[in-house]
DNA sequence: CGTTTAAACTACACTATGTAGTGTGAGGTG
DNA sequence: CACCTCACACTACATAGTGTAGTTTAAACG
């Protein structure tokens, strides 16, 4: 899976993925393997949606190696093929490192700016980091 | 004007607009005012592009307020809203705050992994950053 | 006037996403 | 065995963004 786009506007997963495929991410990772309609009944508890919305957007979510389908006898059985963590390591690392690459100076400045608001934890990291790399 | 999206598998400008967009407005930033003949004549230097073709993609940046047109007698003229600087600083401000809050810890320590490679004088510039912070 | 040409209007293609109807087939039950 | 249910497959349509380009309109200039 290649995730394409980071949405400027957007919040949490839906950064990565379509407002449905969110939502049925987000369900897929906060329990067991599931069917559709485990899942569909899940998204009902919030709004209803048709069983085949549901269906459909689950396999495209397989076609791009986000989910694993694993058939049963009469139904189907869903899960990520990674971990949520693992997926925002992945992207987090892909984006600021774009974002190096792209900006370079004008990243690390922003960076230094958001840090103003940071954990003092962080800033600690950072030093420790800046130490070792003098030492170079 | 709102970007919304950035493109992970593009670079530069590409990340933020379509393809001809972005050749559109990279030469807009590195020339004068200019009629949209005048941008196609820049671009058929790559590749031949239809007039129409040229006059909608600049239209459509116009609506998106990318562009201005002061439209003369018999042509109309365009430019950038702001420049490419301008332009590069707000998005990176942008985007580093959203990775900040989306990632936080995770987007730092990425980030200080990318700083082995970085400039010699952005790391000096760290170092300053967090005195000041250790300071309050 | 008529010719040229820039601009406007309109349209179609393609992709991603959300939505949902119809068809199909496997299994259980009377 | 016939039938019915239900999960899945297949197909289709809507919307939005982008690239492309044809047709029409209108303005300037010889």
């Amino acid at each position: 899976m290649k995730i394409q786009q980071f949405k400027i506007n957007e919040t949490g997963l839906n950064r990565f993925f379509g407002s449905l495929e969110a939502k049925i991410l987000d369900i897929l990772w906060n329990g067991p393997e599931m069917s559709i309609k485990d899942v569909k009944q899940k998204l009902d508890q919030e709004k209803s949606t048709n069983f085949n919305t549901v269906m459909t957007v689950m396999n495209r979510l397989v076609d791009k190696g986000v989910l694993v389908k694993r058939t049963e006898k009469r139904s189907s059985m869903f899960k990520p093929l990674f971990s949520k963590e693992e997926f925002l390591q992945t992207q987090s690392k892909e984006l600021t490192k774009d974002l190096m690459d792209e900006f370079g100076p004008l990243a690390v400045n922003h960076m230094l700016d958001a840090l103003d608001e940071a954990d003092p934890v962080l800033i600690e990291k950072l030093e420790q980091k800046i130490k070792q790399l003098k030492e170079k």
